[in-house]
This record gives structure tokens, sequence and C-alpha cells, in this order.
DNA sequence: CCAAAAGTGTTCTAGTTACACCCATGA
DNA sequence: TCATGGGTGTAACTAGAACACTTTTGG
């Protein structure tokens, strides 16, 4: 039995979300879009599997990576039998740099002009898409797809984009600000509007310090959970 | 490369969490206790290798059954190259019968009272409990720990037992009805008290559609997540 | 000077918490 | 009759939601 690691690799470009595809050079399905991925190796394991095939595409390490899920339906290879162990990444799109690895045919895709995939691949990235969804609402991992410098125009814009609607600006901005995760730099950006909305970074400490959201069902539920 | 799949089985017998663990009978480590496991064959799928594996120990089926975690670490089994794709399962304790299958010996275990574990089986049951603190936490899973009638003081301590703390019993019992998931009985359970306490029954209807609760970092998440 | 986007406060509502006494019954 | 566990209401507080105008500046 065959195992394989398939990365749905995400990004966010200021205004809508991205996936990272390939065309695929081999066959079966040549010429056809898919997910990254990859054997694992006798000699690596399952997560280092998926970071080499990040990094094989990307050329970026240190990303966010966390696994989805196992796909091991019966003939999701018509090949072969192959069980397929997803993972999920998340990454600044400014530092991924194209020229990095000619090997594969990658591009970029707007979540909603995906291109037909391969295998059970929408299947993994409706799932990955459902996942990052129910962990943002949870944790502060969107940042991660972020540049180190980001206004908050653009931070609303990420949340808006993956929720596909509309949050009020003000309670946006408070409900944000109060979590104290966030420094205001002095300089502006000033692309993309004259007035120019203010830089912030991330207070690396505190969020690397385990960031719990508010969950509800249980009273002070950060307190449980890990 | 061996794929196998490895089952984490909670219970609840009214006062503690239970893990359902086999004493194995074969190599490595044989006579020490572990997760119920198996290898995934070829022609079934991981879920329905997980589906078998947990009805032959337990004779249960439909049950509540979700993936967990893939294990991929190179050593982790110390003869052959195995990864172990996990999977939690939440049964009624009073379903189980050990006579079922008497190929394992098997037995319940309260979570705080666990022999030690072969492999990396005790990081699985920690995920597992993890997993389940945190998915309880927003969805109204506990249940299936619980026969078809329970009473209230039953159902806190099932949350208060997850948690490990506890809760304002006159909160506790009006954010769980306002859910308007329980139908009261007119029967009383009057075993572990004089005055007795109401039985109740879930709602099956609400239960069953798509019940969210309550998340709190985006407004009306409930909205957004599926 | 005006169009376009950034930035900022207040009020109302609903949900959460804290808290204590009476009830029913078997022994 | 009393010890044990079951069942219930209210008031204070807090977090979330709704809502609109002013500021800045490049063209």
């Amino acid at each position: 039995m065959l195992v394989a690691v398939d990365c749905i690799i995400f990004g966010f470009d200021g205004e809508a979300y991205k996936l990272l595809l390939i065309q695929r050079g081999f066959a079966p399905e040549k010429q056809k879009w898919s997910l990254m991925g990859g054997f694992v190796q006798p000699h690596e394991s399952v997560d280092e599997a998926a970071n080499r095939i990040l990094e094989q595409l990307t050329g970026l390490k240190n990303v966010y990576l966390e696994q989805l899920h196992t796909f091991g339906a019966l003939n999701r290879d018509p090949v072969e039998r192959t069980i397929a162990v997803t993972y999920f990444a998340l990454i600044d799109i400014q530092k991924y740099e194209k020229q990095i690895n000619n090997e594969y045919n990658a591009e970029w895709f707007s979540l909603n002009e995906m291109p037909d995939l391969i295998f059970d691949h929408k299947q993994m990235v409706d799932m990955a898409k459902n996942r990052l969804r129910y962990k943002a609402a949870l944790h502060p991992i969107l940042f991660e797809l972020l540049p180190e410098k980001f206004t908050f125009p653009q931070l609303q814009a990420l949340y808006e984009g993956l929720y596909d609607t509309v949050f009020d600006k003000r309670n946006f901005t408070r409900k944000f600000l109060s979590t104290g995760l966030f420094i205001k730099q002095r300089d502006k950006e000033k692309e993309s509007s004259k007035k120019g909305a203010f830089f912030y970074k991330l207070d690396q400490d505190k969020y690397s310090s385990d960031f719990q959201a508010f969950l509800k069902f249980i009273p002070n539920p950060e307190k449980f959970l890990v």
C-alpha cells in the first residue's frame, strides 16, 4: 500500500484566497491540475514528507503546516492503492517566488476560479477550506497569510474573504485591538488609499504564547482547551 | 509501508471517563496494554477498516467514530515501518458486552488510572482527549456516551468530568434546556437519589439537524461553519 | 474641492454569571 | 425526622451588535 502526502497551500493576495496548484507532468491525468504531493519515503516521517514536499514547491521552510485528514477510499487513485495524508499550509504569498522550482508548473488560483482537480483533490480542498474557517474562528492563525506588516483594512479583508461576508469596521477594529496582539507602526500603507492606513505588526510574544479565543458552550473554555 | 488503524474508544460510566483497552496476545510487547487496532486490508477503505476493528472488539455498529490524526513517525513501531491512522469512538458503555469477543482481553480503564501503553498509544490517547474536549465545547457530541434516557445530574457529571471542573447547576440546566434539544420524560431515575431525577431524551430531529454551538470570534459563526 | 478610503464612540440588547433556598423521599 | 440529592429564580454585569459622521489627501 502506498502512502502519499498532499498539500493544500493557501495564500491571500489582499483581495482573495488563493491555492497553489501544479499541472501534472506525468500520468495518470497528465496536464491536469492537482495539489502538490508525493510519496512518503522510507527514511522520513509523514510530517517530514509534508514539509519536504512543501519546500520542494515553494522553497519555504517553517511555514504553518497542519495535518488535515487522511483519505483512504478504495479507488481514490485509479492506478494503485494509495492512501493520502493531507496537510494544509498557510503562506505569505509575497514570500513565494515562482522561479524557485521550474520542475513543476505551479500557479495560484482563486478559490472560486479553480480548475477541475484530479482524483479526490477537490474534496480535500473543500475540507481544508472548512477546517480553515473553523480554526480561524477560534485561533489567530490567519496572520500566517499576511506579510509582517499589514493594515487593519487588509486584516478585515482577510477575515471577510474567508467567511464571505462583511463585518462592521468599528466592531472589527475594537475586537481585534482588544486582544492586545497588535503593535501599531509609525508608517502607513499608501498604495490603496489617499489617506493611507497605518501598518501593524503582531506582538510575537503574545502571539506565540497560546492565544486562545473565546468559545462559549463551556464557560471560560480557554481554560480547558489546549 | 504498512498502514494500521488504531481506535481510541471512550465510554462514560456515570462517574468517570473510560477507555477500552486490550491486552496484546502477540509480540511485540506481548501482554502489554494497547489500543485496539489492526491493518487496513486491500479490499477495504481506511474508514471501513476503523469500523471493522471497532465492531470486532465491541460488537457495535453505527457508533460515533471520527478520524483523529495520522501518526507517521519513523520508529513508532519498532518492528516494521507502520503508519497509524487513528479514530476515536464514543460509545454507550451499557451497550458494550464483554463477552462479545473473547479473542481479545479487553478492559475499561479510567482515564486517570491508565496502564502504560505500547508504542505511541499514550500520545494518541492524549490527542483524543484533547480533541474531545475541543469538539464537545462546540458540538453536542457527548450524548453519544449516554444511554437513550439520561438525567440532568448525569449530563452535568458528563460535562464536569470532561473538563474536570464544576458548573453551577442552575446555569447549566438553563443553558442546556435553552437549546431545545431535550425532551422531559415522565419517569425518574431513582437509583442514585431518594427524590429521583427526571429522565430526558434527545430530540432526535433537532439533534441530527446540524446543531452548531456558539463560537464567538466571528459574529454568528454558526452561519459559516459546517 | 471632491472622491475615496481610514478612523473613531455610544447606546441598546442579550447572554453570562453569581448566588441560596425549598422539595421529595427512603431509611 | 433527617440526610441526601433534585430542582428552581433573580439581579448585576459584560460582551456583542447596531449604527454615522469626521478626517486625510491625491488627483
